[in-house]
DNA sequence: AAAAAGATGCAACTTGGTTGCAAAGTTCTT
DNA sequence: AAGAACTTTGCAACCAAGTTGCATCTTTTT
């Protein structure tokens, strides 16, 4: 299985590959966790916020990325990697209260539960909030010094 | 086992029992789902926006509420029943994504999972959206009579 | 090349959340 | 009971994220 590159993957989802989307694409692809508009907008000055929305939804759309809410205040977007076949489910992402940086604990992933007759379930958020483990050293180390 | 009045129940919290917060804590009591502040202002048209934030973000402080993530762009405040002690867990909740109404799956506790190493849990968050039992059903009459 | 359709940037706007400040209400002290 | 000190509240103003209308520019189609 050969990689595809950016212009391939957004055609395989039926989105036309233009120079913006490209961008917004490879920059999520580049830093790798969940971002949020702001934080896509910071990383590509040369486009402006709407543009940097209607991409992302229109990459929504067409499930290239999807939402994840973690409880930032802002909604974090992440590239879909269908290649892990998460049928409903997906992986478990952790936010650092201290940091306020979204983690994918790609290993980790959701356990599924019963929902009470009538329910569609359609996705699931599993969110776990805490301190990371960079947070927590600088903490120690705070701490000790003290 | 009594029930407490609300004002004991805020006492208990430490939190000073004044007029603005027990109509804040009884009209989430009587609505029972998770509400935004906004929810609230409109239940509430006595009460200033900002009087309803201050005594939220008291109630947050205090583990009188605590808040949850629907993917509905407002952050929603639950009562914290932790008479069913919830030890990090609690109980899983369920997103509308048509009337956009949250519900407590009281029922179905939330499984938790093993994070890696060096990530230190503070909460838990399991929401899953789709339609509920009425959506669903209004949708079938819809799709009959279409 | 002209017409049609689509993508982009700018500015303006909406909404949810948040803060400063003065007025109103409480509590404490004498 | 009167006044000082503190707390709570409402108003207005503000901020950030998200969203939309519109004119312009680009691409595609004919």
């Amino acid at each position: 299985m050969k990689a595809l590159s950016v212009t391939e993957k957004l055609q395989q989802k039926d989105v036309k590959p233009t120079a913006n989307r490209i961008l917004v694409y490879e920059t999520m692809a580049k830093l790798g966790c969940p971002l949020s508009i702001s934080d896509i907008e910071d990383n590509l000055l040369s486009i402006d916020k709407s543009s940097i929305f209607r991409v992302i939804t229109l990459f929504v759309q067409h499930d290239v990325v999807h939402a994840i809410e973690d409880g930032s205040g802002s909604l974090k977007y992440e590239i879909c990697h269908e290649d892990l076949l998460h049928a409903l489910g997906g992986h478990v992402h952790f936010y650092c209260e201290k940091c306020h940086h979204t983690f994918c604990l790609e290993g980790v992933d959701i356990p599924l539960v019963q929902i009470p007759e009538g329910f569609e379930s359609k996705s699931v958020n599993y969110m776990i909030k805490g301190i990371c483990p960079s947070c927590c050293k600088k903490n120690e180390i705070g701490n000790n010094l003290a």
